[in-house]
DNA sequence: GAACTCAGCTAAACGGTTTTAGTTTGAGAT
DNA sequence: ATCTCAAACTAAAACCGTTTAGCTGAGTTC
């Protein structure tokens, strides 16, 4: 593949300039370099002519900046991390900033070959959806005095920023929804990972248990294994536990795989169970009857990504305080709950 | 932010080496050139263990190659694009490519920028679907000996490879089954776009009616502003053509839409409307009744379209032959229709 | 004519790859 | 015992396209 791109040098030997000129007359540092308007006018010109853009890697190589973020998400494919991918992309696009994003799919392996990769990349700064097993390399990050953000969930042994939102009170509020709605077997729907933000919606369901002294009822599904297991694993929860009059899901996945079994075994909506979600999105809302779901704030959540990424990357050195944010998420009421 | 990171240097001062000898004995040129089994040995080793990994910045920079593919989609938050990314950078992965995405949003000046941006970053290929008025900056790309791959649409008056579905014979086939069904009255939802997949998926209704004599009812919504006029000219649409007895629509966003409106209308489907959609998902499956849908094959795409790039990659130049492959596709019957 | 401005240039990085040019070694020839 | 020459190994240097610290030479000013 040619690659006959013009370059800085190029353009100095055709006008008989020195590629210092051109490079401050490019980067808008002609006055504070004191280049005469005539002849930055001139470069100017001949660069629109001739269609002259910089080498990024070349830049890259020697500012050690690529404005380039990294953004690991667990899966592109689920909607939740398409759509915060896309929020993301676009607020950092607005500030100059590409995002190159790729998916762990929930592997510990992957998650690391691809931070190495970004890093061998020189990405500027990480966002971080972290597997289990990533504490060490993210650490190093750290000492490497390199900007991240968490999201969505975090790890405890880490210091570093997080983004995500309150969930053990959301899933909290979301039972209690279903307790004030007369609720009395509440059954949660959950994985066996060690996730944060799993460990916390458990946590909210059991502070319901404990404040109502409702009994527990809690299906935990293997991570590794979920598309497999998570029908037989189901469909004998409800068997075994026939008391339960309504369920919390923990994920969206989780929800409408759930929900696409208890339509095939003719459980009716909400007459026999009650269900609650997590996570909105445009199945849940068109389901019928529509599921009741815990919204995040997407928009804020990006936003304060990203501002927290680049206020990092200005001051050009990890911050010692860093920011352990929870936002609020709201519980979207629907047919299914009431 | 520091760049403490280990160099070829670094390496080669320790071991009291030459930077060529890393350098040969890293990229597996060690025999070829002669180094002796030790040395590359105890090189190794040293590598293993302070951890280096080379910088793809400097590398790119004399290779001029970077192993990235540039993918531009029109909105990662559309499930027919997050899902095919998925699969994609699945695939390029697998032989060693990673891929960096964003999304048009279908504006052209984002796509333009973007090409340029995924040029000024050295992409070794790009995956584009384009937008209207791209044609010129890709003719250029091809010029400068890039590979390309186009999908899902094209651009008639470029020569480049695209992958795509048989959009006009998937169309008229969903039609069919529906003039199978019986009905008399069937009518097409599309947008008003030049992109090629909707002129074809336009002509295979068209293709239908000639055959069958039907009278056509086509709603084109502006693509401009979908958001906010799909809702009226919908609704105006139904009530003008009360005769409806069957939609099309060409893509999912229209249907998905579109349901909601008829859902509040208290249109029963398929009672008064049978129902077909175009890009199979999982809102499309769980709706109640369950969507009829035209499935496109994600999967073969995805390896497809980077066979295609990796190959043109390897060859080192455009081919003149170009290809142009439209895979058939899938009708998928559900209750929408019957 | 010393000091100061201008306006622009030289050259050294950045971190690799690749080409060219050596330097040892040791075996065989003389 | 010395010489020659290929084999085996390694070093030096050029280069990729930028940025940037430090310099220079010409014209003013006082």
């Amino acid at each position: 593949m040619k690659r006959n791109r013009i370059s800085i040098k190029d353009i100095s030997k055709a006008l008989g300039l020195s590629n210092t000129t051109i490079s401050f007359i490019l980067n808008g540092k002609a006055e504070e370099m004191r280049i005469s308007a005539q002849v930055a006018e001139k470069v100017l010109a001949y660069v629109k002519e001739v269609g002259y853009t910089p080498n990024y890697l070349a830049r890259g190589l020697v500012t050690g900046k690529t404005n380039t973020i990294g953004f690991i998400v667990e899966s592109i494919g689920n909607p939740f991390f398409s759509q915060i991918a896309s929020l993301i992309e676009e607020q950092a696009y607005n500030s100059g900033y590409k995002i190159i994003y790729s998916s762990t799919n929930g592997k510990q392996e992957k998650a690391l070959e691809l931070i190495r990769m970004f890093r061998d990349r020189g990405v500027d700064g990480y966002i971080i959806c972290p597997t289990d097993g990533l504490a060490e390399e993210i650490k190093q990050l750290r000492e490497e005095n390199r900007s991240i953000v968490l999201f969505d969930r975090y790890l405890p042994s880490v210091v570093a920023h997080y983004i995500g939102i309150d969930n053990e009170r959301a899933m909290y509020e979301a039972c209690k929804h279903l307790a004030d709605g007369g609720k009395k077997n509440i059954a949660m729907v959950t994985t066996d990972s060690e996730q944060t933000q799993m460990i916390s919606r458990l946590a909210g369901y059991q502070r319901l248990l404990k404040e109502t002294g409702l009994q527990s009822h809690v299906l935990q599904v293997p991570y590794d294994d979920i598309k497999q297991r998570l029908q037989p694993d189901f469909e004998s929860f409800i068997k075994n536990n026939p008391t339960i009059d309504a369920i919390c899901f923990a994920t969206n996945y989780l929800a409408i795989g759930s929900l696409e079994i208890m339509r095939n075994l003719h459980i009716s909506i909400p007459d026999q169970i009650s269900v609650v979600a997590f996570d909105d999105n445009e199945v849940l809302r068109l389901f019928q009857p529509g599921i009741t779901a815990v919204e995040q704030p997407l928009e804020e959540m990006a936003k304060l990504i990203i501002d927290r990424l680049l206020l990092d990357l200005k001051l050009g050195k990890v911050t010692e305080k860093t920011v352990h944010k929870e936002l609020p998420a709201r519980l979207i009421i629907r047919a299914s709950s009431l």
